[in-house]
DNA sequence: AAGGCATTTCTTGTATACAAAATGGTTGAC
DNA sequence: GTCAACCATTTTGTATACAAGAAATGCCTT
C-alpha cells in the first residue's frame, strides 16, 4: 500500500491540530502549508479536504479552510455520544464475546495493571485502547466497530490529558474490571451501562480539568482568519 | 453559501450510485466524468475523494477509485447499527424531550396516516425521515444527532425499498405510535427498546427482499476495472 | 505455440498557469 | 471626520501541463 502525499500532509497537519500548535480558528492557508511541506498547493488541498471531511476543520467556500477545534459543549456531548455508542458494542458484545476475546480482555487488564505499578502513562494508555477495541470487534459487527474506531481516534488527544489526575489509572482499572465481570457472564444491560459509565466518567473528569486549567475566556467561535502557522 | 462544482459533482455521482447508474466495482474514470460534467479532473478528484471519505467509494493508490456497494453483510450492519444508534437517541429524548417536539412527533404520525390513507408512499417516506429527525434532535447531542442524520442518509436508497411491502407502512405507523407513547411517559428503556425494534425490522424485511428478488450470484467484491458509464 | 520480457500507452498524482471572487486599503464625497 | 465606493492584492477554485507508476501490447525466446 504506497501512501499519497497528500495522505502523510493530512496526517500531519492532524497532528499538529492535535498536539496544538494550530488552535481553532486559525485558517489553513494553502500556500503556506504547501511550501512548508515542499510541495504545490494540489496536495495540500487533497489533504485540507480530508481533514474537513473528518470534522477536524470546516470549509467556507471561496474563503478558505479553518481549524476547527470542538469547544466545551461539543466535547462533552462527543463524549457522551462514545460512551453511548460503547455501551452499545458491550451490549451486542455480551451475548457474541468468544471465551478467547474474554481472555484477551483479561490479558490487556493485567498489561494495564503493570503499567500502573511502573507508573508508565504512555503504557496504560496503549493498553487501555486496545482493552476497548477488543470490545468493539467482539460487538460482531464491522460496521459498529469501524464508527467505534473513528470516534475514539477523534477523542484520542482529550482523553489523554485526564489520565494524569490523581488515582484516575486504578479507579478505571476497577471499572474494566467490572466491565470484564458482566460480559463474562453475558450481563448485556449490565456490560453496557458498566462502560457507559466508564467513559462517560472520563468526559466528566475531563470537562472538570478544562474549567480549572485553563478558562480560554470562551475563544470566540467565529475566530477571525489569524493564521497560526509562524 | 455557494455551492462548489465539486460538490454538486459529488452529489451527482451519488445519485448515480443510489439510482443503480454505478454498481458495486466499477471504476470511477476521472477523464471520462470530467467530460461528461464538462469540467476538468480537478473538480472531479475532489469530489471522488468526497465519496471515498463518506465510504460510497474505495480508493486504490496508483490505481483509482471504485465504487463500493455495501454486500448484504454489510447492509445487515449498517441496518444494526442504526437500529441501536437511534435506541441511544430515543433513550437520550425519553428523559429530555420538550412537550413540543412530541407534539411535533404526533402531527408527523398524522401526516403519515395521511399518506398511508391515500396511498403515497413518497409522502409517507417524507414524513417518516422527519418522525425519525425529531427523535434524533431531541436526544439533545449535536454530535449524535449529525451521526444519526449522516447514517440515516447512507441507508436512505435501501430504507426505501422495503416500504413497498405489503403492509409495511401501516405495520411501521403502529410502532410509531408505540414510541410516541414510551417517550411521553418518559420510559427510557421502553422507547430505546421500540424504535430499536422498529429500524431491525426494516433492515430484516430489506433482507428477504434482497435474498428473494435477486439472487446477484454474490458478485466478486475485488469486480474489475470495467467502467459503468457508458 | 506458450510464456516471459521489453516497450508503449494509459491513468493517476503533482506542479503550474489562469480565472474569479473576496479582502484590504486608498481615495473621494458629504 | 466618517462613510462609501473603487481599485489593487491576495487567495481560492479550475484548467492544463508534466512526471511517474501501472496495465496492455507485441516481440522474442524456448
Amino acid at each position: 500500500m504506497t501512501r499519497r502525499r497528500a495522505d502523510q500532509i493530512a496526517d500531519s497537519i492532524e497532528e499538529m491540530i492535535f498536539t496544538g500548535q494550530l488552535s481553532d480558528g486559525d485558517r489553513l492557508d494553502e500556500i503556506r502549508l504547501a511550501t512548508r511541506f515542499d510541495v504545490s498547493r494540489t496536495p495540500v488541498r487533497e489533504a485540507l479536504q480530508r481533514l474537513v471531511a473528518s470534522g477536524l476543520a470546516v470549509q467556507m467556500p471561496r474563503r478558505g479552510v479553518f481549524v476547527r477545534q470542538p469547544g466545551p459543549v461539543e466535547l462533552v456531548e462527543m463524549f457522551e455520544t462514545m460512551a453511548e455508542i460503547e455501551g452499545v458494542c458491550a451490549r451486542l458484545a455480551a451475548t457474541r464475546i468468544s471465551d478467547e476475546a474474554l481472555e484477551e480482555l483479561r490479558q490487556a487488564n493485567l498489561r494495564c495493571h503493570d503499567a500502573i505499578a511502573s507508573d508508565d502513562s504512555d503504557g496504560y494508555y496503549r493498553e487501555n485502547e486496545i482493552f476497548h477495541q477488543i470490545i468493539y470487534r467482539q460487538a460482531g459487527n464491522g460496521f459498529l466497530e469501524q464508527q467505534a474506531l473513528a470516534l475514539q481516534h477523534r477523542l484520542k488527544p482529550y482523553r489523554r490529558i485526564q489520565l494524569r489526575l490523581r488515582g484516575r489509572m486504578s479507579q478505571s482499572m476497577a471499572e474494566h474490571e467490572a466491565i470484564v465481570a458482566a460480559l463474562t457472564d453475558g450481563d448485556a444491560d449490565g456490560a453496557a451501562g458498566a462502560i457507559r459509565d466508564h467513559v462517560a466518567v472520563q468526559g466528566e473528569k475531563f470537562r472538570h480539568l478544562m474549567a480549572h486549567l485553563k478558562t480560554p475566556a470562551q475563544a470566540p467561535r467565529q475566530a477571525g482568519p489569524v493564521s497560526g502557522i509562524r
